[in-house]
DNA sequence: CAAATTCTTGACCTTCAGTTCAAATACTCC
DNA sequence: GGAGTATTTGAACTGAAGGTCAAGAATTTG
């Protein structure tokens, strides 16, 4: 009953997503998501709320979709050493074939909101945790399936893989790809 | 001739470059740098012109005393991993041992203004390299000190200990003490 | 001391971020 | 069609950010 929405709020927050992941929270004002997502200032304040809550969907969405494709990608056919490093060579590269890179929203959220908004944090911290466990579940694998020494310890390894990636995700901002790729080679050395 | 200062402009951008490190850019107000310097705002803007000019003497400022500090860590005794070991560590511990972890000044300048302030992205790119070459530097000295394998390429493994270090210091943001240290001890296995 | 110069103070201005709201609009159910 | 409900729109509000400026205060020079 009532009048119906004329957008999609799931589209919507896919929009705001973009757009926070460009511009950053702070950077980002109402009238940028006006425009972003084509639906008027006041529509959006009343369907999310505020621009924080519209933030958190956006963070949420964020994890949803970098899981699925971090699961989908690791597990490709291939040796462990090889999917990751597909994996971090593609994460590089989109974010290098962008007009500007903008890294990982995880880790400019980090960074920008890290210790002044708990919430931020913990959802940050989530999402680093996923990918870190899926990662060290990959290593596992390459363990069962013998391309990975046994002596290698999976989540050490997924840890400082995951660091690795944060850094190459900063490191875009000024660096070619040539660096970068000598970066992931020899992070990857350990496995 | 005319009216003395009563404040030292050095001592300021030492104050400012705390403010926005600890604050970022964007959430620092002429107020709050106002307050943190003890000089009114319209001093601050007579003497520094404008907001952006002040961050980029604190940018200048932050890149000077940390070439300084790491160019004396790593050159202490000891041999190019544990001189390494303990920069890292030493860098990792100061930013915990704080209320709250702000990780490095110029990595969340090239997150924050990365793209769209080119000045500051370059001011950033310098530092960045400066530490590099100081990283490359001292495995040299390992390499002719025999502590390092001879097979191993000084830039491209500076490269990557700048990229884990870049890494390590938003990880902070969300980790403890314990995984960071094996992080640390992942990145030396190559030396 | 007067003149010239430079710095400080704090009020003031403009712009915009973030939000709210009243009125208008579009729909469903009876 | 009218009642009731939900959404849209754009105007309007509040507060603060970033910056400017006129007036006065502190100094050196003559």
């Amino acid at each position: 009953m009532g009048r119906p929405k004329n957008f999609d709020p799931d589209v919507a927050v896919a929009q705001a997503m973009e757009t926070f992941w460009s511009k950053g929270y702070a950077g980002t004002s109402p009238a940028d998501l006006a425009e972003a997502t084509g639906v008027g200032k006041g529509s959006l304040y009343h369907t999310f709320g505020s621009k924080r809550e519209l933030f958190g969907k956006a963070l949420d969405l964020y994890g949803r979709v970098g899981s699925e494709l971090t699961e989908e990608y690791l597990n490709e056919p291939g040796t462990a050493k090889e999917r990751i490093r597909a994996y971090l060579t593609l994460l590089v590269e989109i974010d290098l074939s962008l007009p500007a890179p903008r890294g990982c929203l995880a880790a400019n959220t980090a960074l920008e909101l890290g210790g002044r908004d708990a919430e931020a944090t913990r959802a940050v911290q989530r999402m680093t945790d996923e990918t870190t466990r899926l990662l060290a579940e990959r290593v596992r694998k390459g363990q069962r399936e013998g391309d990975v020494a046994p002596e290698v310890d999976p989540d050490v390894q997924a840890h400082f893989l995951m660091n690795t990636l944060i850094g190459l995700r900063v490191t875009t901002r000024t660096h070619e790809s040539p660096v970068l790729r000598q970066i992931i080679e020899t992070a990857l050395a350990g496995l």
